[in-house]
DNA sequence: CGCTTTCGCTACGGGTCGTAGCGTAATGGC
DNA sequence: GCCATTACGCTACGACCCGTAGCGAAAGCG
């Protein structure tokens, strides 16, 4: 039952801990000197490995940040909170964080930014990263429907459409907030974007939408400050 | 007196006609090579100008492209349409025309990405591109509280808050949609973009968000196809 | 007509890219 | 234990782009 496996080529196999120290390095050096200046050979020197083993394992450096940065969002989660607006703020706090971090800020606008001219990267960035954020959506529509949150769906494709308009309202305001207005999506925002979506701009302006900041506590250092 | 201007100094006047011809060359570059294969050699070469004339005007290719990028931008109006989520709908189509254009697809995220390490760069970015968008809500929010739309904002903080937080949710929607999604922010997507912001994920499902798609006219080809 | 600034052109050092070539190391098959 | 196969480290290389310096000419202002 060995030798059912694909890889069991003869030869020298390759290092994992050479691409574990391969990537760790991409990142680091996203974090010193961001996109444009990272090169290559800084990236080998960094690993411990020569030039040459990076080029027979990626293709560019497209390839390679886009490895390195889709490790980040494996460790998003969606806990169950108990609410929808529960869990939508956990679930984007999360990826909040995520994109505090300067080796994301760097490599991810970077490499979607190349991906508009290479199809190629571009599914290798959706099925790395983009499906995996994605997957939440889904995972947090079907609890909300559980808990009658939400309606049960009878139209799978109408249904697929609106998970996917969903994902790109939230993803998108959380990318643009972070990175274009460069402010941080702090616990604040993420309460108030949570209002926004569930609500709608009419019902949350209704809602008290002006006096919200009496809500919470008076100011939100620490991101964890309310509890389930 | 006449020294009073501060652009007349003595000298020979830079022409204004080569900054034009460096834009559309820089935008024209944009669309056959994309953000990394740009050399400022080859725009030099297509507006007809030498290379140190560039470096002259310009510290590098970020700044280039910001304002190459930027001039795409001008065109955005919001006509009044008679209800806000007309203004809405005209307004984010317009916002993806340009997002569609492939200068805008290969230059913003490239230049975006870049401001991620450099504070100037990030603040040229949102002087001439932001702000001019962001007008826009704020302009589309002053009708509807003409209208009786949406109510009257009393604390100024927290309206220009709310302000913001529209704003990126709008903006980093549609950039999500165009060039992460790569998919078209087509007419039926803006419609139904738009039932969620007014409407809120609750509202909108039971407001028949599953059933959407028999409300407008058969095909929807014309983006002034409903009025109000 | 002088003074000032811009412009086109050439040339240059420095750096990165991506690849080729070679000898060596590690593994599987026999 | 030996050999074929593959991965690895290292060096070197041509090609390209960057950003700047220097020069003479052009275009305005007073």
């Amino acid at each position: 039952m060995q030798s059912r496996t694909p890889h069991a080529r003869a030869g020298r196999p390759r290092s994992a801990a050479a691409d574990a120290a391969i990537l760790a390095a991409t990142r680091a050096a996203l974090v010193e000197l961001g996109w444009s200046k990272l090169t290559l050979q800084d990236v080998a020197t960094r690993a411990g490995v020569a030039k040459t083993t990076l080029y027979r394992r990626w293709a560019g450096k497209n390839e390679l940040v886009v490895d390195a940065v889709a490790e980040l969002f494996d460790e998003l989660r969606l806990p169950d909170r108990g609410s929808l607006a529960a869990d939508i703020e956990g679930v984007v706090l999360q990826f909040a964080a995520i994109l505090a971090r300067p080796e994301a800020r760097s490599g991810l606008m970077a490499v979607v930014a190349e991906s508009t001219r290479d199809a190629a990267l571009r599914e290798r960035i959706r099925t790395s990263i983009v499906d995996r954020q994605k997957r939440l959506v889904l995972q947090g529509r079907e609890r909300a429907q559980a808990r009658g949150e939400l309606p049960g769906e009878d139209d799978a494709a109408a249904a697929a459409r609106t998970a996917d308009l969903i994902f790109d309202v939230v993803a998108g305001a959380v990318v643009h907030r972070t990175l274009v207005s460069a402010e941080p999506a702090d616990e604040e925002w993420v309460r108030r974007f949570t209002q926004l979506l569930l609500l709608g701009l009419g019902d949350a302006a209704r809602a008290g939408f002006a006096g919200t900041a009496g809500q919470g506590g008076p100011d939100g250092t620490d991101a964890r400050g309310r509890d389930g």
